[in-house]
DNA sequence: CCAAGTCTCACCCTTCGGGGTGAGGATGTG
DNA sequence: CACATCCTCACCCCGAAGGGTGAGACTTGG
């Protein structure tokens, strides 16, 4: 069988540097052919790998396209959280999976592949319940509220006020007031250093992002 | 013999991962107490490594600061290039040596001791001549020129158009006209995108720096 | 010598970012 | 319930960033 062909979605370094070194063993039935944080999906696969940010709100819009992307085969939510609600949030809006992010390597690629040829919904169990609750998100240790955490990472990714709001599905204002806010927290007052602390701080996406093999 | 005590003055990541590496097997003879890009030399050591950037006119007067700076012994310049008039002109100024970026970690060892004990100004020779000429600053290939480079390296710092302007004792409308320039050729059109440009060419400097022994 | 490129600076203009304030609604905790 | 904390948005203001143009001085290579 030909390998599974794999995207990771919105995601950060920490996140993809993990996930190509757990899946290096793999290569022969899983193959990650673009990760990429800014863009959508440009080439064709067989799963979209999502990755929810702190289970906001837009994610579940985000899906929605994703799933009507006509190169996406088939989406999962790639998260930390598992919180019942969002994964049922997630399945009901199309998801053809929920995969836990503290999944090992093993277990991983199985439920890929289970995704892949099967049409039932695939939740592996929590391999480590209640465990992975705090922690939820890069800067909650700071007191970044979930809101500023995120629009944080959309700045770290190089976006501006208007596009983090297109993104976000806020007013131009309400971006602001959570810019203000987690620039107040993290201690900055420029753009720019609020970019410097995202990336010393995992917000970063991989940008140099890896070479597809075809 | 007490170890000696230098200070990494300016310099940018790769190099900062590189010195550290190379002189971890040496901390009974050579210890690296601060490590810093944007800020003064802070605790008193005994040679202060000076990265002359790309041979820039600003390097004279920061190396006559460094010089007169009390908490710092002797100054050395440590840089890929290593042009005879750049040489001389830091010798001239008042270096006590002027050390290649492609010594091995024994010649440098070596060269910083007798910095360290002797009156005389140390020069190594090049052990790989005319190899380093080319490739001498991150975003050479880029086409980017000296002054651009440099206005990029310290707005990947953190810092604004007229904190760049003292630091290069440049006017703020020559800062802007060199951004302009490099926002062109590496095609950007924000200082965000510029930031994460420069974050990932190397041009970011180890801002979590490394702690210092007592 | 001329052309190209760089370095330096000034002036103008527009947009964007950053900060302050106020305010309503939702949610959750003591 | 009262209080705190978010979330959301609007309005105003100012300074910084970004972009265009022009121009003189200097260096270097053909």
């Amino acid at each position: 069988m030909a390998a599974i062909r794999v995207a990771l979605v919105n995601d950060y370094e920490v996140v993809v540097r993990g996930l190509e070194a757990m899946l290096r063993t793999y290569v022969d039935r899983i193959q990650v052919v673009e990760l990429d944080a800014s863009r959508d999906v440009a080439r064709s696969v067989d799963i979209a790998m999502y990755d929810t940010f702190a289970g906001q709100q837009g994610d579940r819009e985000e899906i929605r396209q994703l799933i009507s992307n006509p190169r996406v085969s088939k989406v999962v939510v790639y998260s930390w959280n598992l919180q019942p609600d969002l994964v049922r949030g997630a399945l009901h809006n199309g998801a053809a999976g929920y995969l836990s992010k503290s999944l090992p390597a093993g277990e991983l690629v199985a439920a890929l592949e289970a995704v892949h040829v099967g049409d039932e919904q695939v939740v592996p169990h929590d391999p480590h319940p209640g465990k992975v609750i705090t922690g939820d998100w890069p800067g909650r240790e700071e007191g970044l509220t979930p809101r500023e955490a995120e629009v944080l990472a959309l700045i770290t990714q190089g976006l501006n006020n208007q596009e983090i709001a297109d993104r976000t599905r806020l007013s131009i204002n309400s971006v602001k007031t959570y810019i203000r806010g987690a620039y107040r927290r993290i201690g900055v007052t420029t753009r720019t250093n609020a970019v410097l602390w995202g990336v010393e701080h995992g917000f970063h996406p991989d940008r140099a992002r890896m070479r597809p093999r075809e």
